[in-house]
DNA sequence: CTCGATCCCTGGACGC
DNA sequence: TGCGTCCAGGGATCGA
């Protein structure tokens, strides 16, 4: 399922492969995961690929503008902004992968795949075509404030985050952390895989309130999380349901999952079975014993079995954190 | 604000 | 071999 490493890997692979190619002709099957079926239709036929982004799960395949050719000076200078430009990004077709999304180039002779959708006819013969047999993807041409608008919908980058600004959106809410984790408003790119696998990391329990973390815990997580998904992506993703990549190649981080797909299985740092719970109505799973359980609420009889607590002292919790809020917004 | 439930969708796993 | 059933899961949406 593609999240940001995996997502990062298609969208490097693209834009090696297609960028500065220029469409042709546009084929659409199947529609219902298009926001405009017929904007695209309308749009995309005679555009060339300018470059090929990552935002979060999303691809953006940026077009040049109509008439001008490609400014190479100023796609220079745009790849080395951490900044997006809004007139650098003035129209674009937006990609979400979904769990089964791919969108590859394939040479026009190659038989359709199943549950190819969408074919874009390219000026070297050669065709980007995008399948997914769930259709959980997601497909939309945006240009100027209808894409800006859309953008704006999303967090943080997490590789660019800072640490005060992670902890400052994690623990102004009292959301648990592995919701907060996958909230594409909180931070953009981060789903199931990496959201255990960094808990597992930081040792923090997925049902902990995020506005329980201490400062140094947020750290620690983001830390943890960052690091995760560089090595990921120096991976090239994983591969655990049928993930490849813009050449067809499978990512080979699934291998080194700690927590992930491994329920029942030894914790690797202590040995105790990794058990898996719904948290967010995810499946999220986790050590019971290097992540302990948050007080309180249905966690409370896993931490009395752990610790038969003081007698008398049963809610001296009664912090009740003054609410940091002012989170702005 | 946060939660759970529900829906979307198909392939794969599993049981008989 | 061939069903039928359950499940996974990102994200939108809705009611609580």
């Amino acid at each position: 399922m593609p999240e940001l490493p995996e997502v990062e890997t298609v969208a490097r692979g693209l834009q090696g492969s297609v960028a500065g190619r220029r469409i042709l002709s546009v084929t659409l099957r199947k529609t219902d995961f298009i926001d405009d079926p017929a904007a695209i239709e309308r749009e995309l036929p005679g555009r060339q690929i300018a470059r090929v982004e990552r935002f979060g799960k999303f691809m953006l395949l940026r077009l040049a503008s109509k008439n001008d050719a490609l400014d190479a000076a100023a796609e220079d200078r745009a790849a080395t902004s951490n900044v997006v430009r809004p007139e650098a990004i003035a129209e674009a077709l937006l990609v979400h992968l979904g769990m089964t999304g791919n969108l590859a180039p394939h040479h026009a002779e190659q038989p359709l795949a199943k549950h190819t959708h969408v074919t874009f006819v390219l000026d070297d013969g050669r065709e980007l075509r995008y399948t997914d047999p769930r259709r959980f993807g997601r497909m939309a041409y945006l240009a100027g404030e209808m894409l800006a608008t859309e953008l704006m919908r999303f967090g943080a980058e997490p590789l660019l985050v800072t640490a005060g600004e992670f902890a400052r959106r994690i623990r102004g809410s009292r959301a648990r952390i592995k919701a907060l984790l996958l909230d594409q408003r909180v931070l953009r790119g981060v789903g199931n895989i990496y959201a255990d696998e960094s808990l597992w990391s930081a040792e923090i329990h997925p049902a902990k309130p995020g506005a329980s973390l201490k400062l140094a815990e947020a750290e620690t997580l983001l830390r943890a999380l960052q690091k995760i998904l560089r090595k990921a992506i120096r991976m090239r993703g994983s591969s655990i349901s049928d993930f490849v990549d813009a050449d067809g190649m499978e990512g080979d981080y699934q291998q080194h999952h700690k927590v992930y797909g491994r329920e029942g299985e030894k914790c690797f740092r202590c040995g105790a079975r990794i058990r898996r719970i719904i948290v967010a109505g995810r499946s999220s799973h986790f050590c019971p014993v290097c992540q302990r359980a948050p007080r309180r609420k249905s966690g409370s009889r896993a931490a009395a079995l752990q610790k038969p607590r003081g007698v008398s002292g049963m809610r001296r919790k009664m912090k009740r954190l003054g609410r940091g809020l002012t989170s702005k917004r």
